[in-house]
DNA sequence: TATATTATACCAAACGTTCGGTATAGTTAT
DNA sequence: ATAACTATACCGAACGTTTGGTATAATATA
């Protein structure tokens, strides 16, 4: 019954989503999140009416939505454990864009910002993350313990290889992270 | 002959690289660096007349120094590889505060700020990190490739439970990096 | 026509930065 | 000894710019 918008939902967030990796929330300017969208700031704020804040939270929710569907929701499927490692390369590769961006968590992670508005779901973040991959490894019979373990390893190891990946300007890090991905979780004896 | 500085070069410093490492080079407005020295904006104008990307540089070269006399000299020290790294460890506790401030290379390492200034600094920073620790495997006896691949897997470690425990507000996964690593640098069969 | 959407113009507040000037210390000249 | 001078450290106030945010008018679709 009215106008369409020029750009869908799902493709804006996108869009706000690279701002927000690239520059981080005090860096991501709202003249920065318009020429990325495309939208002008009085039609971001007919989109979003709680300004950036809101940006920033539906972009952290939207994220989190596609970790469920794509990462969260395979690893409790009935796959092998092994090819469940297989897949979760992968979508962290299509997640991270082989290592060229930097993560959410990370950019947004200082207590700092908005009275910690973001801190809340950036732990709960982590605590999915780690939560999924430990359950594999369990079922793959590894002791809980050992699991849990190895499974903050490896988000440790992600988010470090990211961090070193962006810091070099060379996604190898990363790259060699995804590799070495199967052979941490299942076949480590020790570290 | 001339009026005493109210607060000394080395403090100065100091407090800066607090803010830096809280807030990114974004969030760390003149407000927040003036109220963290003790010196209004101007006067901060008068140490540093490059302003704010000076005062970055200043903190980085800063902390590539205390790296340069309290890690990586020792790592090239007369001691055995094993009592090289417990001393690393012990330093690295004191560098990052027992893992509660976050990493300078990593807040400041977005290459969209200022065109870019810092890349240089980042990349070889990380590069001395990795030089020097591959240098002690190789020397321990560890072959050169799996020296140089152990010593990346372990700064990415500390930059991962760094974000981690930051991202957590929970020390404890860099606590735990820093009890495991001996293990993790001699020891380590695979991974 | 009715309404969702976008564009123009605008705002107060905060940003990084600059400047005129004061305070304090050491040096020099008398 | 002391007054004049120089050099450095500091600060209040303002600079122009950009920030996030808000009206209000124009546009396009149904």
């Amino acid at each position: 019954m009215a106008r369409h918008s020029q750009i869908d939902n799902e493709t804006l967030i996108q869009k706000l989503t690279q701002v927000f990796r690239d520059y981080g929330y005090e860096g991501a300017s709202l003249t920065n999140l318009s020429k990325a969208t495309g939208l002008k700031k009085a039609s971001l704020y007919h989109r979003f009416p709680g300004g950036k804040e809101e940006m920033a939270l539906e972009v952290l929710n939207s994220a989190g939505k596609w970790v469920e569907e794509n990462i969260v929701s395979p690893l409790n499927s009935t796959l092998t454990p092994e090819r469940k490692i297989k897949k979760l390369a992968k979508k962290l590769d299509e997640f991270y864009c082989g290592g060229k961006h930097a993560c959410l968590l990370n950019m947004l992670a200082s207590p700092d910002i908005k009275n910690g508005l973001f801190s809340k779901h950036i732990k709960e973040a982590f605590q999915v993350w780690i939560k999924s991959l430990t359950d594999v490894l369990i079922e793959s019979g590894i002791d809980p313990k050992d699991s849990r373990r190895r499974s903050e390893n490896v988000i440790a190891m992600m988010q470090g290889t990211l961090v070193i990946s962006r810091g070099m300007n060379d996604t190898k890090p990363f790259k060699n992270f995804l590799k070495s991905l199967p052979n941490i979780l299942l076949n480590a004896e020790k570290n």
